[in-house]
RNA sequence: CGGGGUGUAGCGCAGCCUGGUAGCGCGCCUGGUUUGGGUCCAGGAUGUCGGGGGUUCAAAUCCUCUCACCCCGACCA
């Protein structure tokens, strides 16, 4: 992509209604825009960046034995009467009307809608267990909107239902649902700590939220440093639970079992909340299969978000400095920057058009700033919008055949032909 | 919803107290200049001063109603 052509409409200066860094970057970096108090337009670099964190998601989700679909975002007022929600969660629900005066509501999540969709399709114990995810626009509410995209009203959710026959089944699809997380975010340069959580309105008798760790975080959690050596192959459910993690609202210092000077703190925010509910919600539902032994059995289930576009602000908050971001290279919206720093120099110009050839051959994720700016604006726009490398050419590579890598997590510069520099940011 | 604050050019702000018909920086357009960390010079365009009502010869400025947005708190992926 040359930048001539794209749109990433870049400041200067500091918008002056972001308070935190990710909120700030995302305004500067040209990645979205406000439209609304909590509610946001993705522009295309921003969008590109939501795209890669879905797609990891889905991998994983589909990896961990879950089947995609998609739920509307406008649902019947008459399904959440049944379970009971519609008079039960308040005002974060956004309801409307349509024109036959029927009441609908813009979804929140989505457990009736996927239970009903169960009731209506799945009746034997032979089709369990079934997950079902679907990566789509959520709607509450909220009170008061604030950090940009970190806590806006419409937010982009990855939500996962599990329905197993018995509670036992339920507990191994909250286990893949565990294992499912720990990778995903791991993909994307972030460390996780499940915390144990009160299950909220959702419900419920077990729960884990995912605290992601940045210095600029929302809420300070405590944890037990073993779970910093935790990976796929040593989370287990029973294991979660005898390790120590809360936020700080629940944490207990007097109760704590891992001494203090032991105690690991840090900012967390929160990333993905697991459940598991029973049947809080197949019983109104009617979401029943029959057994075994031929008597009907209402479903256990669990539910599993991540919040995706909240995931964007958040690596922003775990990967950024004073300059801007540093995107991990998983979720970057290019792979690589060309810094042209004089497209009035016709060699070195030339320079750029054969690299920037070559990488779109290496089938590499390339931008290339082409536009007619002074070498500062180039630097600095390329660091703020933080793709992991930068390719910086000038008229100075024309008489030295060399061309300056810039790693932009490290900072480390290294001069280099343009072969070297096509192969090491091809890797 | 309670408390606080802000709305003036695309962005960041001054002007308001003490009423006299709107300004600065950045950005944008034109010409030139410069080209390895937001070059420099010259010229130029852009405003229902958030909206309604009122006071006044005269309102960005005073009064009043209203809307939007932001911050702190309670709630939340």
């Amino acid at each position: 992509m040359r930048s001539s052509v794209y749109f990433y409409p870049t400041l200067k200066e500091i918008p002056q209604e972001a308070q935190i860094a990710s909120h700030r970057l995302m305004l500067r970096s040209g990645m979205i825009t406000q439209v609304t108090s909590g509610i946001y337009t993705w522009l295309p670099l921003g969008l590109k960046v939501l795209a890669k964190i879905s797609q990891i998601v889905r991998e994983e989700q589909n990896c961990a034995g879950s089947l995609e679909v998609l739920m509307p975002t406008i649902q019947p007022a008459e399904l959440w009467e049944k379970s009971g929600r519609y008079h039960d969660y308040g005002k974060e629900m956004l309801r409307i009307k349509d024109r036959h005066e029927r009441e609908m509501l813009y979804g929140p999540t989505a457990e009736e809608v996927i239970t009903d969709i169960f009731a209506r399709f799945i009746k034997s114990y032979r089709d369990l267990p079934k997950r079902f995810y679907n990566i789509q626009w959520k709607f509450r509410d909220e009170i008061r909107p604030r950090f940009g995209i970190m806590r806006g009203r419409e937010f982009l959710m990855k939500d996962n239902y599990s329905f197993d026959l018995t509670m036992e089944g339920a507990k191994a699809s909250y286990q893949a649902m565990l294992e499912a997380y720990v990778r995903t975010f791991a993909r994307m340069n972030l460390t996780a700590i499940p915390v144990r959580a009160s299950s909220g309105a959702i419900g419920g008798n077990l729960s884990h939220e995912f605290q992601i760790l940045a210095e600029t975080g929302e809420s300070e959690i405590f944890y037990d440093p073993e779970y910093e050596k935790l990976d796929v192959n040593t989370l287990t459910l029973d294991r979660l639970q005898t390790l120590y993690a809360a936020a700080d609202e629940l944490h207990d210092p007097q109760n704590c079992p891992v001494p203090l000077d032991k105690l690991k703190t840090a900012r967390g925010i929160e990333i993905g909340h697991v459940f598991y509910f029973g049947t809080k919600y197949s019983i109104p539902l009617g979401a029943y299969v029959m057994g075994p032994d031929g008597k009907q059995i209402p479903v256990e289930m669990g539910s599993y978000g991540i919040g995706i576009s909240r995931l964007v602000a958040a690596i922003i908050e775990a990967h950024h400095d004073e300059k801007g971001i540093k995107w991990p290279d998983s979720v970057a919206p290019f792979k690589v920057g060309i810094l042209n720093l004089n497209i009035k120099d016709a060699p070195c110009t030339q320079l750029c058009e054969n690299l920037y050839q070559k990488l779109l051959q290496a089938g590499v994720e390339v931008l290339y700033d082409d536009r007619d700016l002074g070498p500062g604006a180039k630097f600095a726009d390329m660091d703020l919008i933080g793709l992991p490398w930068q390719i910086i050419i000038g008229p100075r590579s024309v008489t030295s055949g060399q061309c300056e890598v810039k790693n932009r997590r490290t900072g480390e510069k290294t001069e280099m032909s343009f072969d070297d520099a096509l192969h090491s940011v091809s890797l």
